[in-house]
DNA sequence: AAGTTCGACAACCGCAGTCCA
DNA sequence: GTGGACTGCGGTTGTCGAACT
């Protein structure tokens, strides 16, 4: 075991390296290899401890380093890894060619973790934070109470109240759809883990397949993802679920030209009256299965597409437009 | 224009695991 | 088997530039 000798011996430099340090550092590695990081900064000519010597290479002077913003596939990739293997940067780093540990963990700090919370997830668990939800009904009930007293009258607010409150419970029964109470989309447990593995073992062998720089996997690996997920495909109504299981759009439009058909298993219904330009999808008993190629994922580069918790297409990057349209939900997240 | 705040990211710290004499 | 040296890793801090007041 032992401790690692403390690298704050007296006189050697640290903070930020110099143009001149890191050349230093590069012209001996690329002579010499690092060989023995303790030895190399006397080695090198520098006045640097090896631990900091070693994060310098290969955090940042290493050739193979990728530099520069993160694609929308490597962020997809690191949601779906970071769901199933939490903070294991160095994990997470070796299916992202070119991208350290460092780099991806300060990506998911400053960018991905906001990213979370402020869709109402929990960064950790990636689910959605349900005290939020649980709060709601009071919270919408203080405002609207205020926004009586300001406004309008007892028979107005209790309409207003009862669509706050159906609306709220059509929100849950989707973000939480273990609970029955909703439309579910989900065979009982069928749980978010199994999503999340699932979503993953689907870009990773995606990625695999269609990237050169996609994910290292061993063959045997692959067989095996494969085959869960066509195991899975059997027993579960999408095989592709969305980022971080962002419930997207909850409603689409009917006449609209682009909506995607509704997958497997779902039928879409109008709500609230026939003439409402907004469908839900349900589970239908009626309808006859897809064939299998329908349920295998598109490839992850190739499809801009992308499914919430109701197959439904959707941008990841949206906030249902129930939620956005509210006010509260601004004031909560 | 100067001061302050904020965000991004590089770098550091310290614990834990592995290797080897 | 033991303990020191070394490396890997994740959390945290520091720095710097941009945005804001």
């Amino acid at each position: 075991m032992g401790r690692s000798p403390c690298c704050d011996e007296s006189g050697l430099k640290k903070g930020p390296w110099t143009p001149e340090e890191d050349q230093k550092l590069v012209k001996y590695i690329q002579k010499h290899g690092h060989g023995s990081w303790r030895a190399l900064p006397k080695l090198a000519g520098l006045n640097r401890c090896g631990k900091s010597c070693r994060l310098r290479w290969t955090n940042y002077l290493r050739p193979d380093i990728k530099r520069g913003k993160f694609s929308p596939e490597e962020e997809d990739t690191i949601l779906n890894l970071h769901s199933i293997l939490g903070n294991k940067w160095s994990a997470i780093a070796s299916h992202l060619p070119g991208r350290t540990d460092n780099e991806i963990k300060n990506f998911w700090n400053t960018h991905l973790k906001k990213k979370l919370i402020q869709m109402g997830f929990d960064p950790m668990t990636h689910r959605p934070r349900t005290e939020i939800f649980s709060s709601l009904p009071h919270l919408i009930a203080w405002a609207n109470l205020k926004e009586l007293i300001d406004n309008h009258s007892w028979e107005e607010q209790a309409m207003r109240l009862q669509a706050e409150m159906t609306k709220l419970q059509y929100l849950q029964g989707l973000i939480q759809p273990s609970d029955g109470s909703f439309p579910t989309s989900q065979p009982s447990g069928f749980d978010m883990d199994t999503i999340n593995l699932l979503n993953s073992l689907s870009s990773i062998k995606d990625n695999n397949n269609n990237s050169p720089n996609g994910l290292n996997l061993s063959p045997q690996l692959d067989i095996e993802a494969a085959a869960s997920l066509q195991s899975l495909n059997n027993s579960v109504p999408f095989s592709r679920m969305p980022n971080l299981q962002v419930p997207c759009s909850f409603q689409t439009p009917l006449n609209n030209k682009d909506t995607i058909p509704a997958p497997d298993q779902f039928s879409a219904v109008t709500i609230n009256s026939p003439n409402s330009p907004w469908h839900q999808l349900v589970p239908s008993s009626t309808r006859t299965p897809s064939p299998p190629s329908i349920a295998l994922p598109p490839p992850l580069s190739d499809t801009p597409i992308k499914y919430n918790t109701l197959g439904e297409a959707c941008d990841t990057s949206v906030w249902p437009d129930l939620l956005l349209e509210d006010p509260l939900f601004h004031e909560i997240v």
